[in-house]
DNA sequence: CATCCGTGGCG
DNA sequence: TCGCCAAGGAT
């Protein structure tokens, strides 16, 4: 019923040509993994890499995480960007101990439960760690099966049901297969199937693909979002944890004014900071991670 | 459903 | 140079 006819060709591929990716290994853990799927959401590989093995190293478990105050969490997410991951992680680390004995839960529905680890990452989870069967949807892969099966360059902006359907009808049947296909997926996209210049000569399935049959059409429609940054509040978010991140301790209000000229917009990202619970005003008047 | 949320590298 | 993109999630 599902008997797609590249599935061996995409799984042979994987084994031949997967990164060894530490998360990838035997001494992986069901936490390292979720520590890597939320650090991988929205930043590249190559970046996660050095963070992660610090990461692992400071903190190998759940409970050791849990164990320190979520400041220490963003200090030590540094520059991945997003730290309100850092945050989520956190918050993760507590929710295990405090709700499932230290192990990070198996289920689905529970990892979906978890702050900051939404579709995607509890099906990544529950495949990658525990071997479930579950469609994995991520940029990568409906990037592949856009290309692939719709004969289209880049997917819609937002998944639509139809792309679900469709990576649920291609999943194996067997568990572990399943698992293995998913990952497979989303290495074949992120390795040949790029974004930007897909090598489509080194491809496996090219033979299969309905964007390369229709003479890769280039992509019809509204233009791909281009999402500034220059000038945001969110570099203004970034520059003033900046500053906490790298003092030892708390730090006066003066060492942040310095960052941002336009005041009005520096007091609405401070607020927005400790609002999101990444920055702590003190009684002293000071500023500090959150402890 | 559109927008917000960091950061850095590459074509 | 600068827009685009990177294993998304929450609101």
């Amino acid at each position: 019923m599902n008997e797609n006819p590249y599935r061996t060709t995409v799984l042979a591929w994987y084994e031949r040509n997967a990164r060894d990716l530490p998360w990838r290994t035997e001494s992986a853990t069901p936490w390292s993994i979720l520590v890597s799927e939320i650090m991988l959401q929205q930043t590249p590989v190559v970046r996660v890499l050095p963070a992660w093995e610090a990461w692992m190293r400071r903190w190998p478990t759940a409970a050791d995480l849990a164990a320190e105050p979520s400041g220490e969490a963003v200090r030590m997410w540094n520059r991945l960007g997003y730290p309100r991951r850092a945050l989520n992680l956190h918050a993760c680390a507590t929710a295990i101990v405090e709700r499932h004995g230290g192990n990070v839960p198996e289920t689905h529905a529970e990892l979906l439960a978890l702050p900051g680890v939404g579709v995607y990452t509890s099906a990544a989870v529950a495949s990658f760690a525990f071997g479930q069967r579950h469609a994995i949807l991520d940029t990568n892969v409906r990037r592949v099966l856009a290309r692939l099966e719709t004969g289209i360059e880049y997917p819609p902006k937002a998944p639509a049901k139809a792309e679900f359907a469709l990576a649920e009808s291609l999943l194996p049947e067997e568990p572990a297969v399943a698992a293995r296909w998913g990952v497979a997926v989303m290495e074949l996209g992120a390795l040949v199937c790029t974004a930007r210049s897909p090598a489509c000569g080194s491809c496996p399935v090219i033979a299969d693909c309905a964007w390369v049959l229709a003479g890769k059409p280039p992509h019809d429609g509204p233009p791909r979002r281009g999402q500034t940054y220059a000038g945001t509040d969110r570099q203004v978010r970034g520059k003033l944890l900046a500053v906490l991140r790298e003092a030892p301790g708390p730090v006066d209000k003066s060492a942040l004014d310095v960052v941002w000229e336009d005041s009005v917009q520096r007091e609405r990202a401070l607020d927005a900071l400790i609002s999101d619970g990444l920055v702590d005003p003190l009684d002293s008047g000071e500023y500090a991670l959150p402890g």
